[in-house]
DNA sequence: GCATTTTTGGACCAAATGGTCGTCAAATTG
DNA sequence: CAATTTGACGACCATTTGGTCCAAAAATGC
């Protein structure tokens, strides 16, 4: 027999609760907090997702997820790879700007609340770093190979670099959010790395 | 009339209840372990300091001058510019490598997990990355003056995208820790920046 | 030695924490 | 419809949280 089915959408609940926890963080993030955002009430919750920290860990896997989607969709290898890669840097000004620089990034602020004491959360930011160096890599050998990158530029180690300076970035703009300063950045970088 | 003098160091205290904030965040650390690591009474330590935020925020303050100083030490005008500028990559590179990468950086998790909520905290971490950014400036600026800059380089935003840069780094590194990538990376910087 | 001042340490507190559980409601299936 | 399975809800729980307070001790200055 199958039962009574849920009431509610499991997705949405994720949705809302990666909501809070992007603005709060995840120790800062109370139960009550997740509750009403989630419209659910403690049963439900725990019977769906566990406990907190497996609601957690669907949520930052579901931002995780958006954030190579979106990825994926700027390199994407039949646009032009320049345009791909601007695109990708210009989406970085502008999270780093207005009011989603306040807010900041999930993925980072767990890399640093969590990324060294919790092993799940680790395994997961590790891979999505893992992921977006590998796809940046991709894009930049394929500039490389159509003599789009100044010469001597290593796809790889500039991929790294790139990364380092995008997330870097979103710490530095979580208190000092300048968008003419991070628009001069990234065309300070593209000028010295592409042809 | 003085009065019982005090039988503990503020300064020890400050630092051992940086290194627990250090290792663990502002709101994992809780009291009893702020009590284990500085050998305080519950007493002592809310006369001296009033409560958890106000140590932290003299923990804090701590750190951010140990790395401006030791920014400074970098940055000294006495020595060659581009060895001062090496020194402080150099700096980086130790500091994202080993078990000094998982420890990550206080500023950067104090950024992300109280940035946008805290004024107080707030305050001192744009001040410290205002800081940071005005000492990268001029030093580039002085590279600049003894043409050993690349052309086009533009002082202030080098320094902001060198600053993203390596905060980038220990967020990276909190999970993807590796001496030779981060290596190759301030190479890379230095390579296309320098003359 | 005495009075005063300050520190100390821990008992104590209210509030909030994450988590469990039992009861009732609801939908499905035969 | 009846039986059964499942979900929803909120009361309840032990623990931990940050914070207060007071009695005792210790060092000072007279």
């Amino acid at each position: 027999m199958r039962g009574r089915p849920r009431e509610f959408d499991p997705d949405d609940a994720i949705e809302s609760a990666m909501g809070v926890f992007w603005t709060s963080g995840y120790h800062a993030t109370s139960l009550p907090e997740l509750l009403e955002a989630t419209n659910l009430s403690r049963g439900s919750l725990y019977a769906a997702f566990g406990d907190k920290h497996g609601l957690f860990l669907r949520a930052l896997d579901r931002y995780i997820a958006d954030s190579l989607t979106r990825l994926d969709a700027d390199l994407d290898p039949r646009k032009d790879v320049l345009d791909g890669i601007q695109a990708c840097l210009a989406r970085y000004v502008e999270r780093t700007s207005g009011a989603g620089a306040k807010r900041g990034c999930l993925i980072v602020a767990t890399a640093m609340e969590l990324g060294s004491q919790d092993v799940e959360v680790e395994q997961r930011i590790r891979r999505f770093f893992k992921a977006m160096e590998a796809r940046l890599t991709t894009a930049l050998e394929r500039a490389k190979s159509e003599r789009r990158l100044a010469d001597e530029v290593e796809p790889s180690t500039a991929a790294r670099l790139i990364m380092c300076l995008l997330e870097g970035m979103r710490v530095v703009s979580k208190t000092n959010a300048d968008r003419s300063s991070s628009q001069a950045v990234v065309q300070a970088l593209l000028d010295r790395f592409a042809k």
